[in-house]
DNA sequence: CTCACATAGTTAGGACAACTACCTTTGTGA
DNA sequence: TCACAAAGGTAGTTGTCCTAACTATGTGAG
C-alpha cells in the first residue's frame, strides 16, 4: 500500500495542532468527570465548582461578583446557583456592615463535607501526572503556565492569580530568575503559583 | 512578616496539583472560546463541535452513535442536534442501502463554510504553543498523550484514535521504540497521532 | 451636599442542553 | 425464526445560562 494513502490532510498534523487536540480531549475529560460527580451528589456541575472554590479561597473572593468572573458567567447565573445552594443548606450568607449590598458566602458543615468529597473529582487526571518524572512535571507545568499567561493577556481568562501576572512578580536583575517581591525569594519552577492568595494584579 | 503566613494549606501545593489546576484553567478557556464562537454564528457549542468534527472525519464516523460516543453524550442529544443542523441547512443525511437504520451525515456547502470558519475557535490557545521551542513542544505533547492514554484506559474517555491504544501500535523489539505495524515505520514523538483515521482499537 | 453614575446582587423570562424512558425499525446469530 | 442487539427518534423534564430590567447602596465631581 502506498504510504501516501495515509497522508490525509488533517493527519499531516503539526505538533502544535496535536497539542491543541490533546488539550481539548483533556478538557472533555474534566467535563465528563465533573458531570459524573454532579450526578452522584445530586448537584449541578457549577454548584460543585462553587463549593470547591469556597473551600480554598479567602473572604474577599467569596462573593457573587468574584465567582461570576472566576467561572466566566454572569452574576445572574451565580446568583441563581447561590440561591439553590442556600436552599440545600450547603452555604450561608454573611452580610458585612460596611457594604450592605454584598455578602460573603460561607460553607455550612454539610457544604464543607460535600466540597471535600467532590474536590477529588479530577483524581483520574491526577494519577497519570503523579507518575511523571520530576523533571517532566516541572517542564509540563511551565509550559502550561505559559499558555495560561497568554490566555490571561489576551483576555480569554479574566481572573488572574498566578505569579506571571502579579504586581509582586519580577525577573531579578542579576540572574533574570523569576522573583517574588512579597515573599522576597527567587521562584524556582516548583514554587511558581497558579492560584496565589496574595496575588495583586499588575496595574 | 513571617514567611509562614503565606503557607496556607492549598498554597503549599504540589507540582502535580498545580498541573491539574492549570489544565482545568485551560479547559475553561476552551469552553469560553467555544461559547464566544457559538454566539457569533448563532449556533450552540455542541452544534459547532459537530460541524468541525464532520469536516475532519471519514464516513463511518459521521453517524449519530459515533458522535454520541465522541462527545460523551446520549444519542438523544446528538439526534436533536443533527435535526437542528438539518433544519438550518448545514448538513444532509445520506441513507445507505445496506443498513437503512443509520445514515451518514454530510456537510452542505454552507455547513462546510461555517465549519471551516469556526474551526479556528481555539487559535488563542494555539498561539502560545507555536512560540515554544521544538523540544518543548515534543515534550509537552508526549506528556499530554500520556495523560490521555490513562484516561482512555480508565474509561473516562471512550473514544480512542491515538497510537497508544491502537492495535497496529507496538514497541519494537530491537530498540523499544514506538512502532506502527500499518505504516511500517518507527514513530518518532512528532509522528505519534492523537486522531488517526486508521486507528483500530486493541482487542 | 447632591445628583449622576457605578457597583452588588436579584428577578423574570426564555432559549437551549442534555438527560431518562420509551418507542420503531432493522439487522444478526443461535 | 425468533430473540436480542443496534440505530435512531420522540416526549417530557430539569437545569444552565443568558439578557434585560430592577432595587438598593456606595462614591465622587462640582
Amino acid at each position: 500500500m502506498d504510504q501516501s494513502d495515509f497522508n490525509l490532510s488533517h493527519q499531516n498534523q503539526s505538533t502544535e495542532s496535536k497539542i491543541v487536540a490533546s488539550l481539548e480531549r483533556i478538557s472533555q475529560a474534566f467535563r465528563v468527570l465533573l458531570w459524573q460527580e454532579s450526578k452522584e451528589f445530586a448537584l449541578s456541575p457549577i454548584q460543585i465548582q462553587v463549593l470547591i472554590f469556597l473551600l480554598n479561597h479567602s473572604d474577599e473572593k467569596r462573593k457573587v461578583s468574584y465567582l461570576a468572573d472566576e467561572f466566566n458567567m454572569t452574576k445572574a447565573t451565580i446568583s441563581d446557583t447561590v440561591k439553590t445552594l442556600e436552599q440545600k443548606n450547603l452555604i450561608t450568607k454573611e452580610h458585612e456592615p460596611h457594604d450592605t449590598r454584598s455578602y460573603i458566602i460561607h460553607l455550612t458543615e454539610k457544604g464543607k463535607d460535600i466540597a471535600e468529597k467532590t474536590s477529588f473529582f479530577s483524581k483520574e487526571i491526577r494519577t497519570p501526572i503523579d507518575n511523571l518524572s520530576a523533571e517532566n512535571k516541572e517542564n509540563l507545568l511551565l509550559n502550561l503556565i505559559g499558555i495560561i499567561k497568554h490566555l490571561n493577556n489576551s483576555g480569554v481568562i479574566t481572573i488572574q492569580r498566578m505569579c506571571m501576572t502579579c504586581a509582586y512578580f519580577q525577573l531579578s536583575d542579576q540572574d533574570n530568575q523569576p522573583y517574588c517581591k512579597l515573599l522576597n525569594q527567587t521562584l524556582s519552577p516548583t514554587k511558581l503559583r497558579v492560584d496565589c492568595p496574595e496575588h495583586k494584579p499588575k496595574a
